[in-house]
RNA sequence: GGGGAAGUGGCGGAACGGUCUACGCGACCGCCUCAAAAGCGGUUGAGCUUACGCUCUUGUGGGUUCGAAUCCCACCUUCCCCA
């Protein structure tokens, strides 16, 4: 096109033009020392997958939009990104095709830091973070050993899921119908021996200041208050006929003890080896059910399969009736849960009820259910509290004085205790896989597992090494694992498993404020003033992993005295929506991903970002639509059509006051302009970040701007040129790239990005004359148009000469009238 | 089974005790044009009425209130977590 367009808003080279310049001016760097207020807003890093589609972008555009509104309310706001760049998928693409996990990383990560870039967004690049890069990790190593001197890092058994032809552990979720997902191998539970972060040594803290978090979504509190799962009960134990050991189990329930009719214990229960030893008829049957189930998820076990067991052949002695009760091995008791063994209680509990049903065991009822004749068969079981019953000294007590006096005769017997139960187990960290940060332990022939001196740190990672998918790369290259011991200097193993990568993400958001520190993790003094986050955004899906694991460590890290302030990483937390596309998430099988790259080619950056924030309130799902996003090139459009060829006047105009309205349209300019500037300051005070709502407003600012503007003398009149000269800071936090544009237009050098968002004039908002509704017992008769602040006699006189409200007044009695002032007037008759 | 969120025009959503449907999308009409696109202007919940107007309408049914999408109770439906 040879012909220059000046009212065609060319968006491609206008945002290609910003980006360098932002880039050039190291715009966004945060500085450490600094008058103003700190602020620090945090996305979730993300993993370093490859290819950015517009569904990472609606993420990074609210957090983005939030930090450029707090820096121009006054803040010195720190922004950060980086990479969790540590993970299965880079090992994953070696094993497919002999890709290097370390290649593959820093190449997706080259292109996701120029997508990210090509966003807009004004990340502080100075504080990267890759978690891959030994700069990083070794200071994961670093915090393992705090951690493993402190007794919070231990090395135990445990029962996982073992893929016997790949010869690695597999997490619970990448077991499908009981078979290894990538081989289709059936998968195995195997003890073996693994590391723990002892998490639940944290429980209790975890739990109770959930509720001090009241900026957190409610659900996220409910989940991690499930997920921990705090129950108070009585663990005891039973006597086992013909053994000295006896079986320990946990209730909430000690209340039915009466009601036992047998023990349910998982197969991998000690006990039930030496039950068999004395019962060697039932060997074939237990050892047969043990094997149906050893390979089973978790999942599987309790909650899929039927309930099943066998008889062990074993009895025990219920310790307060004297009752024999018969021990069962079954399918929906875990080794690792709780102790391994549960009473059985058919009467009182679901589970048990089913399984007493199919396994054809009594059931015996000791709570009184009030409506239903306890001599009736029972349907399903009783749960509720209530009487006891059949319970030998206890009956007649409540359910509450009944577990409160059994637990005081079990101990008293010397048989049990009260005890305080949580569901949270303890993290297991390690992973038989080559991408990660090494654990920094040896094992010595001499002195045993040891951790290695600060000085020995980082351990790196070894460079080519072949990787199969089978088995564990370090535990096959000799140069990495033969060591000396630290301690004695004699041969020793190095520890070959890499740490879980949510490590990685346990503690990042503190080493974004002094990044490049080599002698330490962090120094207290540079990243106190700066923490804790006061916002953090992200998606739910990391609702009791990633975020529970975080406030873990922090609380840790609090406990050392290397942070300061509050014990809680993050002040608030937001939840973003899922954005869709056909329905469906966006994913490359579907085929139904809009990627980055296209959309700012064909509709540009700040269409896009406008179009991800305008569509719903970010906590909604939303679906992407080309007609949505068209919208916003349009606005865009309208935008340099209302203001451009104006710019340059309009800077003569000042902000600090309102300009001279010499009428309704030009009123209507400001008044809308001051609605987006309160609209954008309130979404942000108070968290609630409904930006769709601000842009609304900008609508109606330019659709107010474009029809005055074709009035005869528009473009010298002072409140369209204020308008245009405070359009660029209102727009700079949704669309940088046309504000920044708009403002050097008019006159300035300085980024707009820099500047101050103006306040708001509550004398902007108000209006010549407003609608006064007149009720009539409620119902609309009519609305008058009004100047505000008309006094309520006023308008009572008005309204009763109107001729629709004096129609429905006819032949009724004024009982008594409600006056809103600028609202409405309603008149209650009879 | 437990927990969480939510039901408003043709669609996405505003409104959080006071004019239901701001703003956007779509659709329709007009202007401009040889024509189209773009742009600009307008119309757009349902029913009744020649008209002035009237009635109904925020998942359903009750309640509180001068007034309810909004607060309370019961129910229905959908989505998301955990089991």
């Amino acid at each position: 096109m040879v012909e220059e367009r000046p009212f065609t808003y060319d968006f491609r080279s206008v945002e290609a033009r910003w980006q360098r310049r932002w880039e050039a001016e190291d715009l966004y760097r945060a500085p450490d020392d600094d008058p103003r207020e700190k602020f620090y807003v945090l996305e979730m890093l993300p993993y370093p997958s490859g290819d950015l589609h517009v569904g990472h972008a609606k993420n990074y555009t609210l957090g983005d939009a939030y930090a450029r509104l707090m820096r121009m309310h006054g803040y010195n706001v720190v922004h950060p990104m980086g990479f969790d760049a540590f993970g299965l998928p880079a090992e994953n693409a070696a094993i497919a095709r002999g890709a290097d996990p370390n290649e593959w990383t820093q190449h997706n990560i080259a292109n996701m830091r120029r997508q990210i870039r090509l966003m807009g967004t004004g990340y502080d690049w100075s504080r990267e973070i890759v978690t891959c890069d030994p700069d990083y990790y070794r200071w994961n190593q670093w915090l393992f050993l705090r951690l493993y001197e402190d007794g919070l890092a231990y090395k135990r058994e445990a029962p996982v899921n073992w893929c016997p032809k790949d010869q690695t552990v597999l997490a619970n979720e990448q077991v499908e119908d009981g078979r290894c997902w990538r081989c289709g191998t059936v998968v195995e539970r195997r003890n073996l021996s693994q590391w723990f972060l002892k998490i639940t040594a944290f429980a209790d803290r975890l739990l109770a200041a959930i509720d001090t978090l009241d900026g957190w979504p409610d659900k996220i509190r409910a989940m991690q208050r499930n997920w921990i799962g705090r129950s108070e009960g009585v663990t005891f134990s039973f006597e086992v006929e013909d053994l000295a050991d006896r079986i320990s189990v946990y209730t909430t329930r000690v209340d039915t003890l009466f009601g036992v009719t047998y023990i349910a214990v998982a197969p991998e229960h000690p006990i039930v080896a030496e039950i068999l030893t004395k019962r060697p008829g039932q060997a074939a049957a237990v050892e047969a059910f043990a094997a149906s189930v050893r390979n089973k998820s978790e999942l599987e076990r309790t909650s899929l399969m039927e309930k099943s067991g066998v008889p062990t052949g074993g009895y025990a002695r219920n310790p307060l009736s004297g009752e024999r009760i018969p021990i069962w091995v079954t399918n929906y008791v875990l080794a690792d849960y709780g102790t391994g063994a549960v009473m059985g209680v058919p009467a009182h509990d679901e589970r048990d009820f089913e399984f007493a049903q199919r396994a054809g065991l009594p059931i015996a009822r000791v709570i009184e259910d009030p409506h239903a004749p306890s001599d009736a068969p029972l349907e399903a079981a009783f749960v509720e509290d209530g009487r006891l019953i059949a319970s030998g000294d206890f009956t007649g007590m409540s359910g509450g004085r009944a577990r409160s006096a059994i637990a005081d005769r079990l101990a008293g017997l010397g048989i049990g205790e009260r005890t305080v139960n949580y569901r949270i187990r303890d993290w297991l960290v390690s992973r038989q896989r080559y991408w990660g940060t090494p654990i920094p332990i040896v094992y010595c022939e001499r002195c045993g597992e040891q951790g290695l001196p600060d000085s020995a740190l980082p351990v790196l990672l070894p460079a080519n090494v072949p990787i199969t998918g089978e088995g564990s790369p370090l535990a096959r290259d000799p140069a990495f694992y033969e060591v000396s011991c630290p301690k004695c200097g004699g041969p020793a193993r190095r520890e070959t498993d890499t740490m879980d990568t949510f490590f990685d993400s346990s503690w990042y958001f503190v080493r974004y404020l002094d990044p490049h520190d080599e002698s330490a993790a962090w120094k207290p003094a540079t990243v106190n003033p700066w923490l804790n986050v006061d916002q953090y955004i992200g998606g739910a899906d990391h609702a009791v992993l990633h975020l529970l694991y975080a406030r873990f460590f922090y609380k840790y890290l609090h406990d050392k005295g290397w942070v300061s302030g509050a014990d809680e990483p993050f002040a608030r937390l937001f939840n973003q929506g899922n954005l869709l596309r056909g329905g469906e998430k966006m994913s490359k099988s579907k085929g139904n991903v809009v990627g980055i790259d296209e959309t700012v080619t064909k509709h540009g950056v700040d269409a896009m970002r406008m179009f991800l924030l305008k569509a719903t309130p970010p906590e909604d799902t939303m679906e992407w639509t080309d007609d949505g996003i068209a919208g916003r090139v349009r606005f865009l459009d309208r935008v340099w059509r209302a203001s451009a060829t104006l710019a340059p006047a309009a800077r003569a105009v000042p902000l600090d006051r309102l300009p001279e309205l010499r009428g309704d349209a030009q009123r209507e300019i400001v008044r809308s302009l001051h609605a987006a500037l309160k609209s954008g300051s309130e979404e942000s005070s108070t968290r609630r970040f409904h930006y769709n709502t601000t842009l609304a407003r900008l609508d109606e600012l330019v659709n107010a701007m474009t029809k005055f503007a074709q009035t005869p003398g528009a473009d010298e009149d002072p409140a369209l040129l204020y308008a245009i000269h405070a359009l660029p800071l209102v727009l700079a936090p949704f669309a940088p790239h046309i504000a920044e544009e708009l403002w050097e237009r008019a006159g300035y050098s300085e980024s707009v990005h820099l500047q101050r968002w103006l306040a708001f004039d509550p004398e902007a908002l108000a209006v010549s004359l407003l609608d006064l509704v007149v009720q009539i017992n409620g119902k609309i008769r009519a609305r008058l148009s009004v100047a505000p602040g008309i006094s309520e006699s006023d308008a009572t006189k008005l309204a009763l000469a109107d001729p629709n409200v004096a129609a429905h007044l006819q032949g009724k009695t004024v009982r008594k009238q409600i006056f809103v002032p600028d609202r409405l007037l309603n008149i209650v008759a009879a």
